[in-house]
DNA sequence: TTATAAACAGACCGGTTGTCCTGTTTTGTC
DNA sequence: GACAAAACAGGACAACCGGTCTGTTTATAA
C-alpha cells in the first residue's frame, strides 16, 4: 500500500508540456502578465525542472516564439500558400479558414504572431529580431508565390514584395480589430479589400509593363 | 533664507502630467511593463497624490486610452481625412506624412491603438470596449469620407466599409512590421499596395456596376 | 556494480508591485 | 475666521515575482 511515486524522466516530454501551456498563456494573457507560477502550476511542473529547461523566463518566450510562433505562421500561412493553385487563391483560402475557425469557435485570440510581437518588440532586441524573421519568411513565401504565378503567364503587373506586404498587414490588421471588437467579421470585409487589388495604374507594375510593350 | 516650500494645488495639471507620463510609458513598455513607482517618478508625483487621481492602475489606462489615444487617432488620422480633398488622398497623406516623421525620429514605437489593444483587450472588457470604439470611430471617418466623394461623383463602386476596413487594417498591421523591423519603408509598400484596390471585379462593385450597365 | 551527469524536486530570498491608510495642507464657501 | 471638502504627502503592507540554491532521483556508460 501507499504506492511509492515513481518519477520517470522524461525530459522531451517535459519541455513540450511547458511549451505548450508557454504558447497558451503567452496568446492569451501576454507575456508580463503570464507568470511562472500559473505557467508551472498549469503544466504541472516543479521550479526546478522548468529552471533546467529554461533558465529565464526570456529564454521561454524565446523558445516559444522560435518553435511554437513561428511553427503557427508556418502551418496558417506559409503551408496553404504552397499548395494554393494561385497566391491569390492561397490568400483567400487563409483569410476564409481563418475566419470560419473563429466563428466556429467564437471566440478571437488574435495572431500569435502579432500579439507577441507588439508586447516584446521594444522590450528586448533579441525577441524582436525573432520576431521580424517570422514576419520575413512569411512575406517572403507570398512574394514567392506571384513570382511562380508570374513565370505561369499569371499575376501581370503585380509586384510581388508589395502584394505579400499588403496581404500580411491587412491579416495582421484585421486580426487586431477582430480581437477587439471580437468579431471576425472585418477579416472577410479585409479580404475583399485584398481582392480588388489589381496593378491597374501607377507604380512599379505600370512602369513594368510600358517596358514590355516597348519592346 | 530656506524658503519655506509652498504646495500649489493644481488638480488639472498634475492630471494632466500623470497622463502624460503613462501615455509615453504604455506606448513605450507597454502596460504590464510599466509600474506605477515608475509613473510617479517619471511624473514626479507621489502616490498619494496618482491614487486621489486615479484610484487604481486600471483607471488610469482606461483615461489614457479614451483621453489620448483616441485624442491621438484623432488628430493623426480623422482630423486629416476630413481635410483631404479625398479619400484615397487622405489615406495616402496620413501614409507619407507617419513614414516621413518616423524615419525622422528614426524610431517606430507603433501604433498606440494597437499597442494597447494587443495587450488589454483580452485581459478586460472595459479595456476592450474602449479600444473597439476608437477603432470603429477611425473606421466610419474614412467610409464617411468615401461616401462624400461618391456624392460628389467620385470612388464609382469602391464600398466604402469595406475600403475602410482594409485601410485600417493595412495601417495597423503595416505599423505592427514597421515596429517589429525597425523600418518604416513597409508603409510605403503598402501604400502603394492600397492605391492599386479598385474595384474592378467580383464583390459588390462588379454587381453594382452590371446593374448599372444593365439598366 | 559504480561513477557520472542529466533530470527533477522544493524551499528560499531579495526585490518589486499595486493598493491602502493615516495625516497634513490647500482651497472654496458661508 | 470657521469649517468642510478637495488635494496632496508619504509610509506601510501583503502578495507576488523571477531567480537561485541545495539536495535527491533517474538514466547512462564503463
Amino acid at each position: 500500500m501507499a504506492p511509492r511515486k515513481k518519477r520517470t524522466n522524461d525530459p522531451e516530454g517535459m519541455r513540450r508540456r511547458v511549451l505548450d501551456v508557454a504558447e497558451g498563456a503567452f496568446q492569451a494573457r501576454g507575456y508580463h502578465a503570464s507568470s511562472l507560477g500559473d505557467l508551472m502550476a498549469a503544466a504541472g511542473v516543479t521550479g526546478g525542472a522548468l529552471h533546467h529547461h529554461f533558465p529565464t523566463k526570456k529564454a521561454l518566450a524565446l523558445a516559444v516564439i522560435e518553435e511554437r510562433v513561428a511553427a503557427a505562421v508556418q502551418k496558417t500561412w506559409i503551408d496553404p500558400m504552397l499548395a494554393a493553385s494561385s497566391a491569390r487563391e492561397g490568400v483567400r483560402a487563409v483569410f476564409e479558414a481563418v475566419a470560419a475557425e473563429l466563428e466556429r469557435q467564437g471566440y478571437v485570440r488574435g495572431c500569435p504572431l502579432n500579439n507577441l510581437a507588439h508586447e516584446l518588440s521594444l522590450a528586448d532586441d533579441e525577441f524582436r529580431l525573432a520576431l521580424a524573421k517570422i514576419f520575413a519568411g512569411w512575406r517572403r513565401a507570398i512574394a514567392d508565390k506571384i513570382r511562380a504565378d508570374q513565370q505561369d503567364g499569371g499575376e501581370g503587373g503585380t509586384d510581388p514584395d508589395r502584394f505579400a506586404a499588403l496581404a500580411v498587414a491587412a491579416y495582421s490588421g484585421a486580426m487586431s480589430m477582430a480581437k477587439t471588437s471580437q468579431d471576425a467579421g472585418v477579416l472577410r470585409e479585409c479580404l475583399r479589400g485584398l481582392e480588388s487589388v489589381h496593378p491597374s495604374s501607377g507604380g512599379l507594375a505600370m512602369r513594368r509593363r510600358r517596358r514590355v510593350l516597348l519592346r
